[in-house]
DNA sequence: TTCGTAAGTGAACAATTATTCACCAACTAT
DNA sequence: ATAGTTGGTGAATAATTGTTCACTTACGAA
């Protein structure tokens, strides 16, 4: 038997296209600095991706299932009360970002970058589908508001997304008070007013 | 005299900059399509521009400012009502934003690309004072919650950014009643409860 | 009408960068 | 031990693409 791939590259690679990827784009990522930046050779690359695309597609395609999964596990795992519920996914999904927020930019800025595969859109929305009927089931309750799901979706995902990406720009470090707020203000939006 | 420039290009150019740089981002834009898509040739552009990042910088920097402007814009011609004066602010963003999604997403893009001048950054931020102070001024009337003004901003324009993308990726179409209704969402995340 | 100037052109050139490949190194089964 | 197989290397190659330039065209002043 042979000398074995390496699974610690993989993650290598991946990290180190991350953090270029959301410095320079797909088109301004050169495969050489991913290489450097992994501590490899530009030629081991090609042992691992057939091509720039294809390594690019593979990151995304990681980054993309374990974001689903963040905010969808932590609603299984809650049941019950509906706003607990609610909190528990706002929560889990907003400390994921805020740790990673280097993985939230990339997976939004490639999104709308027009290089995606329309399938995969489309399997985003079926993993997604959960999250819609949550919503919905706040709607039938009377929680939230009564009004295109997407609407209500992109409200929360919006701020969250814009939130860490002021705070990471600016390098403000919040305090958990403060993430409570900005639950809060989740929940107001998102909340029937009488 | 000999021939003159034509101002038209200039906004062909920017038109069809505009274009490509949110499919591709600033690396992946060619300056032979920019050429191509503005209906020149692609010598002309080096008479418009002493080069791509140049071309790149100016359409930031023009729709940088109208944006900016259409938010102020709308703040000053209206004045008493504190809610009244909100509402045409962020109608009227929101509706700009509608109608050329294409430069929201540029503009939101090109931000977070690094390859921006900082103190373009300083200026964008001595520009805005007037929203920051408008927001302040909401929380010393006791009618926004007391947080970080940068985390309400981002709770409003995140919102806004999020809905018009959703809206132009999913080419849904928005009645007056819905719009009001976001606009209602973004209230009453801001707005104090008791 | 003619001349001078600057815009406009697009093929050629120069740089940049993805991909390949001839070679080396590590590992394992025999 | 060693032969055979696959990972790993980085300089060479092939593409791609920003920029230039020799030339043409349009315009206005004289």
């Amino acid at each position: 038997m042979p000398k074995v791939k390496d699974e610690k590259k993989v993650t290598d690679i991946h990290k180190a296209a991350m953090k270029l990827l959301i410095q320079t784009g797909f088109a301004g990522l050169k495969m050489a600095d991913v290489a450097k930046e992994a501590n490899i050779a530009t030629g081991t690359l090609y042992i691992y991706y057939k091509s720039k695309e294809a390594l690019v597609n593979d990151v995304y395609e990681h980054t993309r299932k374990e974001m689903i999964s963040v905010l969808l596990d932590s609603k299984n795992a809650m049941s019950g009360d509906f706003y607990k519920t609610f909190a528990s996914m706002w929560l889990s999904y907003f400390n994921y970002c805020l740790r990673y927020p280097e993985k939230m930019i990339f997976v939004e800025q490639f999104v709308y970058s027009g290089l995606i595969d329309p399938s995969i859109i489309h399997e985003t929305e079926k993993e997604l589908k959960p999250l819609h009927q949550f919503i919905e089931y706040g709607q039938e309750k009377g929680i939230f508001k009564s009004l295109d799901v997407e609407l209500l979706k992109a409200q929360m995902q919006g701020a969250i997304h814009e939130t860490i990406k002021v705070i990471h720009k600016q390098q403000i470090q919040l305090t958990d008070p403060q993430i409570l707020q900005c639950l809060g203000m989740s929940w107001d939006a998102m909340r029937r007013t009488f």
